[in-house]
DNA sequence: CTGAGCCGTTCAGGCTCCCGAAAGGTTCGA
DNA sequence: TCGAACCTTTCGGGAGCCTGAACGGCTCAG
């Protein structure tokens, strides 16, 4: 889990940050609201922390372009002032979250926490292989944009191979992980539905979906 | 707005219910635990206030059973002793803020509508899927403008599955989420209301309002 | 009090379509 | 060239799903 913490207060930033390290998160730090802005667009993070007070932008500022930039994670606020006022506005400018200063620091694990899971209640990241996109809450399969019909097994074999994409995965692991352990059948079924699989998947051009690799089992390309 | 008050002390509760109704809101009261899950899983709420003192289930584990259920409606809740680890708790287990006691009336109306707020923005479309509309509050449902007469069950369950829109939602937790979570009976009842729900929202043209999923579940359009 | 009507649930019959076994053909590597 | 590994098609059994019917409980009006 990587945050991006955007404060310049060089006190507070280093305390945040050895502490949320030691929670067991990554994190960056942007110094003010131009390089808080950069960071964030370029994406990678699942959450930011995001002090109303900065130089060069004000918090509410960046949080407004971000929104309207289309940026959707998940937002902090640290609010300095107290007053109902300005933590109704950094919600209306689009924040998830706010936390008034001074704040105890077991406060803000336990809501970054919530605010986490609540964005992964809300978007469970594709699996995403190629030009192959699996939507595993929706179970749809799209290549190239394109909904693939699926049934039962072709999406949980997929999903499997999806999950391990730029590796071989051999048809033992396929029969337990995807069967079950104790499947006692023939490994066949796994080239049987590998080929189902091919034959949905695959273009007209000549390109594979699925690779095979002789004696070693299946693999799907990662990109 | 409706609310749901889940909390055994009778003097309080009456005292909140009164001025809270007059703040313009409907509020209906469940007196311990398992009644307060019970009703927060029949859906309908717009945000629900947990006392973490409770006969039958504490505050706690009323809030992360409903969670662990799929339950999204903001959950505000009211800690008794002070201390911050009680509070760091209550936002761990998946409330979406919480009150220390003893509160002012304003500071609470205060919170209950920054809430809702906030909700209303994390939320863009209001239970509405396709040309579908819930108006959870009267428990009225639309199709294209035109209201349709549901049953309870009826409107329960597609109020569930227009919660998950986009998401395939398996026939055990349809069970556990609309029926009860110790529900004994045959998952067929599932179908036979599905089947229900089709008959009564599908127009003439040939498109389900309801998917099946074969082996996973079933499955509302988002849009 | 009482009967009509609605609602929730169960049950059985029927249907579709998926699953996996089997078997013969094909490709690969030594 | 030969054998092993893999591919592909076919097909019967059955899981999973749909639907109409029926039954008991509940709520009302009369």
């Amino acid at each position: 889990m990587k945050l991006l913490l955007v404060d310049d207060d060089a006190v507070l930033t280093r305390a945040l940050r050895r502490g949320l390290v030691a929670e067991g998160f990554s994190v960056e730090v942007a110094f003010d609201g131009p390089e808080g802005l950069w960071r964030a667009r370029e994406g990678g993070y699942d959450l930011i922390l995001l002090d109303i007070m900065l130089p060069g932008a004000h918090g509410y500022r960046v949080c407004a372009e971000l929104r309207r930039s289309g940026v959707l994670t998940p937002i902090l606020m640290l609010t300095a002032k107290d007053g109902d006022l300005d933590e109704a506005e950094a919600l209306d400018t689009g924040a998830d979250d706010y936390l008034r200063k001074p704040f105890s620091f077991p406060v803000l694990v336990a809501r970054v926490h919530a605010l986490l899971r609540r964005a992964a209640l809300g978007t469970p990241a594709p699996l995403v292989a190629g030009d192959l996109r699996l939507d595993v809450g929706a179970r749809r399969a799209l290549r190239g944009g394109e909904p693939v019909p699926l049934t039962a097994r072709e999406f949980d074999l997929l999903t499997y191979l999806v999950r391990r994409a730029g590796r071989v995965v051999s048809k033992r692991e396929i029969l337990a992980g995807v069967w079950d352990d104790a499947f006692e059948g023939d490994p066949n079924v796994v080239e049987v539905y590998v080929a189902r699989l091919r034959r949905k998947l695959d273009g007209p051009d000549g390109r594979r979906s699925i690779e095979t690799v002789r004696g070693a089992g299946y693999r799907i390309a990662d990109r």
